[in-house]
DNA sequence: ATTCTACCCTGCAAGC
DNA sequence: TGCTTGCAGGGTAGAA
């Protein structure tokens, strides 16, 4: 679920009803995360307003006045604001972590595989281990065909993966690298570094056409945020290899090829991406 | 320095 | 029906 532009849907879902509201309450059923949730959050956080929601990478920032709480969704996770109280919305299983604003508001965090975490952090945010490192977000200027073709220079990895790698952009999940690199005609397995600079910038514009339709399409479901389940969809339709391996080619009608590319499932055609 | 593999955890679907 | 196996949109740590 959480690719780059649920995520970004996801902010644009919660920050109106978190946003200049006060933390109150929260109640927290399930520390063991991707990493355990520190034990000074509460003391922490309570008390505090959340000044600003916003969003590096796939990760999620609550800025206070104290500290920043850092909420990834893994591969699993999602949010959710209820308007009822804690009382009248019994947890389910894996709903992990409640936050209560003083607008009677419920930010509710779920998450069956538990790959996701929420983090406090009072220094600088961009001092963070997981923050510091992290190459460009995609949508923004800095992200061209220069930038990319620098950075593969001397790499031997597929480009697939070169495009994964949050160090060198941030954003690009599984399903969106590979969506991206069809539109653009390659081939999934090409280094990195024997890609030229043209190609690249198709790429660069494939990547940032296949995310922001799909930021434009996940804002739909912004009106029935509240009550989402969360379910996709919407862009489902809109894939042209990914979950159609076997399955004929949109441009040429030749059966899409699948396989496991750095523990991923890899979908291409060989016949439209060289 | 880069690249590859194993692993974190649970749920689900397919295959036997 | 029930069990086993493999796979899933994330990312890190540590080995090669």
């Amino acid at each position: 679920m959480p690719e780059l532009p649920e995520v970004e849907t996801t902010r644009l879902g919660i920050s109106p009803y978190i946003e200049h509201q006060r933390v109150v309450q929260m109640v927290l059923r399930q520390r063991n995360l991707r990493w355990p949730i520190s034990a000074n959050l509460e003391s922490g956080l309570i008390g505090q307003i959340i000044r600003k929601v916003s969003r590096r990478g796939k990760y999620l920032l609550l800025t206070t006045d104290v500290g920043t709480l850092i909420i990834h969704l893994g591969m699993s996770g999602s949010l959710r604001v209820l308007s009822d109280s804690i009382a009248t919305t019994p947890p389910g299983k894996h709903d992990h972590v409640d936050i209560l604003f003083d607008n009677a508001q419920l930010l509710r965090f779920t998450d069956p595989r538990r790959f996701g975490c929420m983090l406090w952090q009072t220094d600088p945010i961009t001092e963070h281990p997981l923050l510091c490192d992290l190459g460009p977000e995609p949508l923004e200027l800095s992200f061209d065909a220069e930038y990319l073709h620098g950075r593969s220079r001397g790499r031997s990895a597929p480009v697939k993966a070169f495009i994964m790698d949050s160090q060198v952009v941030v954003g690009v999940g599984n399903i969106y690298a590979n969506e991206a690199l069809f539109k653009a005609g390659i081939a999934p397995r090409r280094a990195a570094g024997r890609i030229a600079i043209s190609r690249y910038a198709t790429l660069v514009s494939c990547i940032q056409e296949v995310l922001s339709n799909a930021i434009a399409v996940g804002g739909t479901t912004l009106r029935d945020f509240t009550n989402s389940n969360g379910e996709p969809g919407y862009f489902k339709q809109s894939l042209q290899v990914y979950g159609r391996g076997g399955m004929p080619c949109v441009q040429c009608q030749h059966m899409l090829t699948e396989v496991r590319l750095g523990q991923r499932t890899t979908v291409y055609c060989s016949y439209c991406q060289k």
